[in-house]
RNA sequence: GUGGCUGUAGCUCAGUUGGUUAGAGCACCAGAUUGUGGUUCUGGGGGUCGCGGGUUCGAAUCCCGUCAGCCACCCCA
């Protein structure tokens, strides 16, 4: 016998899982359609050279790469941001721009394991190209805000930065050739104590007060006017930075106007991010009630991504939802649905001498938009109800031999036990009517 | 990739200073009840004690390795 098993990090999914990740996805989907982007693919597998030196060196030493039965060497994508950047260099011809797009599929990094941390995952990215406006930078925002109001989220904070600012500082204090360094040991803050972090990036080679002004702005907490203003007194006159500073501004002013509620964006200039490429916006979304799961959405604006496949200049800005760590943290929440089914309607096989009968209703139950399941075999009522309930049908439906005969149908609720009886003497119309109202009515009770 | 903790039935866990046929609750299956599920009663199936090796008369228990999970570093969704 073989071991029935999986490899690390590479999870199955059973239905009560893969049930709420549809869910997310289908949120996701209507979200992303909501603002104009449109759906696209791309292989998993791509040639090495498209996917190496993309993202840092860290991703570089993730990927899964191997050589193809014609001795190619190839690479499994390890996000959707960098094969994106190939597929709008390929095709900008045909997309014309601004393009923006939606894409939901796997990705596979060979790291180390951890809790809401797979090897195999999906994201699900939307992203704008061909335009710097901050009118993409404020939509990237809303989307991301929308989406997490849309998945009955309700407390989460979106903490947006910007890479020039972060820049403009490190060059006013004489700090630019250690940016790299120094962002890294920044984004400490919240794990280690200002003093480690200051220490550490004297470790770097930062003159101690410069780290301690750093260190000291990127712990500032408070609105937005506020920070950004210490901000801008710490970026000085520099051109760069001061673009970052009105860049936030403006991001934080456009949202705030579109609706968005106090305190759910707000400007930390601790936020960094690892992956190189970014230019411009940057940000991350963290559960409130989670703050340990990580970024369950982050993005940003790179305004030369494309640039390693194309002389044509293409800027984009977007952001991805990582709906698998999101999933690993709704479940510790205890907010995802035992539910193993997807269909609402349990009939009941009772009577084989039935089955043309029940194999008709339930067609006309599906014809009506139903989801129904018809038990495959005529087993104890009991055990039928039992595997129902369990399964998570809202309602079974108990048709037998005295019901045909007295032309009524008992429609159980399986959550109460309640049974309600149906008249419809064969009017098969009459039964679906009833059944649908029936339904409605549980659904808007819940 | 590095370090720490953990690994007994599908799940949650017992298992005395290493001692003979490894237990419980829940879950599952069958019956009490050939037309009504989450209560009760009775019975039943199921464990290479993660895996491999070592120490020992004897290992679930001690040692080493390995695999997996969690945590930290790193990085990130």
């Amino acid at each position: 016998m073989i071991e029935p098993r999986t490899l690390k990090g590479f999870r199955d999914h059973l239905p009560a899982q893969a049930l709420a990740r549809e869910r997310l996805l289908d949120v996701a989907r209507r979200v992303y359609r909501s603002y104009g982007f449109a759906p696209i693919d791309t292989p998993a597998l791509e040639y090495l050279d498209v996917l190496t030196g993309k993202g840092s060196a860290e991703t570089d030493k993730q990927l899964y790469r191997f050589e193809d039965h014609g001795g190619r060497q190839v690479g499994l994508r390890f996000d959707l941001t960098v094969p994106f950047a190939r597929f709008a260099a390929q095709h900008v011809g045909v997309l014309g721009t601004p393009f923006k797009r939606y894409h939901m599929a796997t990705v596979w990094r060979g790291e180390n394991t951890q809790r809401g941390r797979y090897r195999e995952f999906m994201q699900c990215d939307f992203d704008t190209i061909g335009t710097t406006s901050a009118v993409a930078d404020m939509e990237t925002v809303l989307v991301v805000h929308d989406l997490l109001v849309a998945l009955g989220i309700g407390r989460f904070t979106i903490r947006v930065n910007d890479r020039r600012i972060l820049g403009g500082v490190l060059r006013t204090l004489g700090l630019a050739d250690r940016a790299t360094d120094l962002l890294r040991s920044l984004d400490k803050l919240g794990k280690l104590p200002p003093e480690g972090v200051v220490a550490e990036m004297v470790g770097h080679g930062a003159p101690e007060e410069a780290a301690a002004r750093l260190v000291s702005m990127a712990g500032l907490s408070g609105g937005s006017a506020e920070v950004l203003g210490a901000v801008a007194a710490l970026v000085g006159d520099d051109p760069v930075g001061r673009e970052g500073v009105e860049a936030v501004r403006a991001l934080v002013d456009g949202v705030t106007r579109a609706g968005v509620a106090d305190g759910r964006v707000v400007v930390d200039p601790s936020i960094a991010r690892g992956l190189d490429y970014y230019t411009g916006i940057v940000l991350e979304t963290f559960l409130d009630e989670l703050p340990t799961l990580g970024s369950v959405c982050s993005g940003g604006r790179y305004d030369d991504l494309a640039g390693l496949y194309t002389k044509q200049k293409l800027p984009g800005v977007g952001a991805s939802l990582g709906i698998d760590r999101l999933l690993a943290g709704l479940e510790e929440l205890g907010r995802v649905s035992a539910a193993e089914t997807a269909a609402e309607v349990f009939l009941v096989h009772f009577d084989a001498a039935h089955l043309g009968d029940y194999l008709r209703i339930a067609a006309a139950l599906r014809a009506d938009g139903m989801g129904v399941e018809f038990f495959p075999e005529p087993r104890k009522l009991g055990q039928q109800l039992k595997l129902a309930g369990k399964r998570g049908f809202r309602v079974a439906l108990v048709i037998g031999g005295d019901e045909f005969a007295r032309g009524t149908a008992q429609l159980k609720n399986l959550a109460t036990e309640q049974a309600t009886t149906i008249a419809w003497n064969g009017d098969l119309r009459a039964l679906v009517d009833a059944i649908h109202s029936h339904l409605e009515a549980i659904r808007s009770g819940h």
